[in-house]
DNA sequence: ATCCTTATGTGATAAATGTTACTGTAGATT
DNA sequence: AATCTACAGTAACATTTATCACATAAGGAT
């Protein structure tokens, strides 16, 4: 187990790795659970060692605006952030995947940045690399009309799983682009047509390298 | 001048101020001067003890998209997310109105973060509150039409300056939404109409309150 | 096979936003 | 006063995105 969790954060050094078995506690969770939502307190930090949560805003309507994934060996930038007033999570954390977790409580956050100089630095890096990726999705937003977000959007899932499929449907695309399944259908078959995907039931396969 | 950094840090310890005065170096900068460019490299990090800096970011057409303002007693987050590996800045920023500022070598941040709690908890809390202010960007370029956007932005602009008077041109407020000037302009004839607003040249009035 | 549910394709139309082109106006400049 | 310039108002039109209304298809369940 110690070795396991030594695999997913190669860069927290053994005494870390010691004092996180002793005081954080595994978990389970099955694909579709809110492990937390906006207004709620957050009580713990999570560091993902499998599966997959997706992280977002969400709209009055249920818009669910996708803002980034967690993945194993990552750790949610937002309860990390929260930590020292406990206050309240702004977004919304959904799991997708069946996920196992390794639940911090908050007093360690604070205390860890001190003793452990390789989680201060995973802990640093949590949060520059969760901004960049924030100020990317508004740089999309802003900038970019609805084809160019999907393409980035595809690009984004394709990188993320490693292959070039993504397994998604039209309505759940619409959703977290927070637009209609329309406009989404009528861009792909546009993309199919461009030669850049091609469009399958459930699934898109992504024709395009990098 | 040990006393005004005092009062405008209020919540720096005392040996932690003496540090900044120590290591840090004062700088005034000029409205309108480019104090960080996207993809250059951060060797400092920036307190601010007067005027005002804008942090945005640059669309390929030059579009300027707000993100938030820096104010005295505030710093740039992005300066210290970046420190570690001295990262290229992913955003812009602009003096808008003439500023002093302690210019921190980027060595002290990590030295600090262990060295000095007051420090630390700045730390925390600036990153803290920009992802907070991001996550509302995002959510009203995602959410909202224009209309409440540019609603949104008056008041966040007349309570930064404590006033109901907005001063800026419709040019400027549409580059800062990356839209463009006719769109605002009407925009804002509708709100006048509503009763919302009052238009002058140069100068909006807000009659709402809060 | 037949039925059912979910996913997808597509036209028609509406609404929001962006663009072009021009007018008017206030204040600064000379 | 005459002129200039930045700012503001607005009509007309183009484009993008959203919405409505169906048609079709694919795959699972019976």
């Amino acid at each position: 187990m110690q070795n396991t969790l030594k695999n997913i954060f190669p860069n927290f050094s053994n005494e870390l790795l010691s004092t996180i078995e002793e005081n954080g506690s595994a978990q389970d969770f099955k694909a579709g659970t809110i492990l937390m939502r906006t207004g709620q307190y957050i009580k713990n930090t999570v560091l993902i060692t499998k599966g997959k949560i997706k992280i977002y805003r969400e709209g009055e309507d249920g818009g669910e605006f996708l803002m980034y994934y967690l993945q194993p060996g990552q750790a949610c930038a937002i309860s990390m952030i929260c930590t020292a007033k406990s206050e309240k999570s702004q977004i919304m954390a959904k799991v997708v995947e069946d996920v196992s977790v390794m639940m911090i409580p908050l007093q360690m956050m604070d205390k860890w940045m001190m003793e452990h100089r390789s989680w201060y630095e995973f802990v640093i890096e949590t949060y520059r690399s969760r901004f960049e990726e924030v100020l990317e999705v508004v740089d999309n937003i802003a900038f970019r009309s609805m084809d160019e977000r999907l393409e980035f959007y595809l690009k984004r899932h394709s990188d993320a799983c490693g292959c070039s499929e993504v397994k998604l449907s039209h309505q759940e695309i619409a959703t977290e682009l927070n637009t209609s399944r329309e406009v989404i259908s009528r861009l792909l078959k546009k993309m199919e047509q461009r030669g850049l995907v091609k469009l399958n039931r459930n699934q898109i396969e992504l024709l395009i390298k990098n």
